[in-house]
DNA sequence: TGTTAGCACTCGACGTTTTTGAGTGCTAAC
DNA sequence: GTTAGCACTCAAAAACGTCGAGTGCTAACA
């Protein structure tokens, strides 16, 4: 069967107003709603097309229609029109600049929660293949030295090392401009091991804390990299009815607490390049188990030097995707003038 | 009316009754469940007696007791029985020893959240009064300078500060020292105006980037300070149906979400110390206005050196409380008997 | 051939009534 | 003071009826 015009209108129609008033949607209504001037008869009978090739389902037999998977697809894929109405207003809203980054990720994550009524979540970029700005080594006490790592976009990391040997302020002060000298400038992924014996041998006497502390660098970089997501606006899906039945309002916020499982949607989001950087899933298209009821859309942002992360934005699947779409965009917008700026 | 041996046990035995199932328990009940070998109709007016005293309620005329607020107040004070069973078993699985304060508490929300079943939190301790180990200023670039304080517990704070003059490597250095020599071992509130412009005037020169510095360690140490809570199980809550009905749930998960709120219980248990160190708020009582449907158990935790904190358990009303007491008691002996060590 | 009016039919939502059973208070006897 | 017995209460569950939104199908119409 043939994916018509007017099949096409109805369809869109069906979508905005299910999307509007989350009921079933009838051949009445539509009848009235859009322009084409057709009786509710008529409707019926293109409804019944767009059921059979799976655009739509009816809840039971003597109900209105609501959109499947595959219908909120097709919508999404060549129905949304974006209105991009507010980004002149996010503009202003967003946040003055901040210098520490997890803030200015953790007021976006806010931001966009309270704007649209979903849940929100970004992640921090991934610094592995950010230049080290500072490293800076201080003796706290006779047994134990800070490592302090700073990395371009001002992410600092810091842990704390047991030492064996208590080393003098001059010896850490040698240590720390030898360091920097070799390694500033460069990511975690470019130390090899080459450098690290031409650092170790410069230490000379000190060849085995040189080990230890680019141990630790490595390691504040990873540092619960999987856990550097911010999220907000959890309890917005206690909005959406469809969202609390059963128990799955209680595993949705599971995930929101316990971030790991929101890695995989990082992680899935960051792969999928695409050419907007927006992505949109739907249901069970959604990399996230508990999310199957949901739709998740996400941008991926790039702050220059390698530094990308993701936002993500989850409500229930007759989520206003216009919106959505259009905040993101905003607020990418935003990220990238603040931060090609600098 | 007085309140006889009999009652007492009564009493007893309809909240212990009230806490296993969740469901108002009747005089026959009763009747089977004591040792007292009593028949239904007495019980019936003991029980009626009971509720004259203000003790135990119906939910409606033909349905069993449960317990008033002021009920469980009763056992809590003078009928709970601690078994301190699972003290031992805790002991075990309870976190090796972290370096890092922050993740010890994390853990230690999460072991509780698992082991009780209810939602915990667990605030960092307020490092007003903690001494400074370690001051650590570095040149990031030529306009900023990265301020890194250590504090007793190895709490590291960081912050960056904007610098209007260069200052060279030298000069840097020169603080570092000045600053250190001076500061080590105070308090934050220890620091007075004399003090600073002691210091202003050994810094010569660059006497206006002093102050800047210290303001910079004082908001650092300051900084999200009531932001500073960990917690954990907040899905927990979905496990008891009278805490899920209306919007509940969804009030409790946004406090635990956005955990201002909740600073409010921080700052309460702290003031009112008691003996033992744990205190129970049952309904009403609670100092958080979205758990009056709940119970609260907490406890203060003093690492020493004034480093005092809260853990806090929350759950239905009718909780397991002497189980939660018990589990409070030996995470505390465990915090202790890890921090005393060092 | 596509569109529409008309009609019988379906079925969830909602309100009312009935039934059930746990639990009570009271009374009278032990 | 305790207990058996009984009438009574009332929430919860089940059963029933009604309503109406919406459908599919048919037949007539343009």
């Amino acid at each position: 069967m043939e994916l018509t015009e007017r099949k096409m209108k109805i369809m869109q129609a069906v979508v905005r107003n299910y999307l509007e008033t989350g009921e079933p949607v009838g051949s009445r209504t539509i009848s009235k709603y859009t322009d084409l001037n057709l009786s509710s008869a008529t409707i019926r009978n293109e409804m019944a097309d767009l059921e059979e090739m799976g655009y739509i389902v009816q809840p039971h037999t003597s109900a209105g229609r609501i959109p499947t998977d595959m219908g909120y697809r097709l919508y999404v894929d060549t129905m949304m029109e974006s209105k991009m109405r507010e980004v002149e207003e996010i503009k202003e809203n967003l946040l003055e600049k901040e210098e520490r980054l997890d803030q200015l990720l953790k007021q976006t994550a806010k931001l966009l929660a309270t704007n649209t009524n979903y849940a929100t979540m970004v992640s921090a970029p991934s610094i592995h293949r950010n230049k080290l700005k500072l490293i800076q080594l201080s003796k706290v006490n006779k047994k134990q030295l800070l490592v302090v790592v700073v990395v371009e976009g001002n992410v600092i990391k810091n842990s704390i090392l047991d030492v064996d040997n208590e080393l003098n302020e001059e010896t850490v002060l040698k240590l720390n401009i030898l360091l920097n000298t070799h390694l500033n400038g460069l990511t975690i992924e470019e130390i090899n091991l080459a450098m690290i014996t031409a650092i170790k041998q410069q230490a000379g006497v000190h060849s085995d804390i040189v080990a230890e502390v680019i141990d630790a660098i490595a390691s504040a970089i990873h540092e619960e990299e999987d856990l550097e997501i911010y999220t907000s606006g959890a309890t917005n899906i206690f909005k959406y009815p469809e969202l609390v039945q059963n128990d799955k309002a209680s595993e949705l916020i599971g995930t929101f607490e316990e971030k790991e499982k929101l890695n995989e949607l990082v992680i899935k989001t960051l792969a999928e390049e695409e050419n907007t950087g927006i992505q949109v899933y739907i249901g069970n298209e959604s990399p996230v188990e508990t999310m199957r009821d949901c739709s998740i859309v996400t941008a991926t942002y790039d702050l220059g030097e390698g530094m990308k992360g993701t936002i993500g934005i989850i409500g229930p699947k007759r989520m206003d995707y216009d919106k959505v779409v259009d905040n993101l965009k905003g607020v990418m917008h935003q990220l990238d003038s603040i931060y090609k700026k600098e």
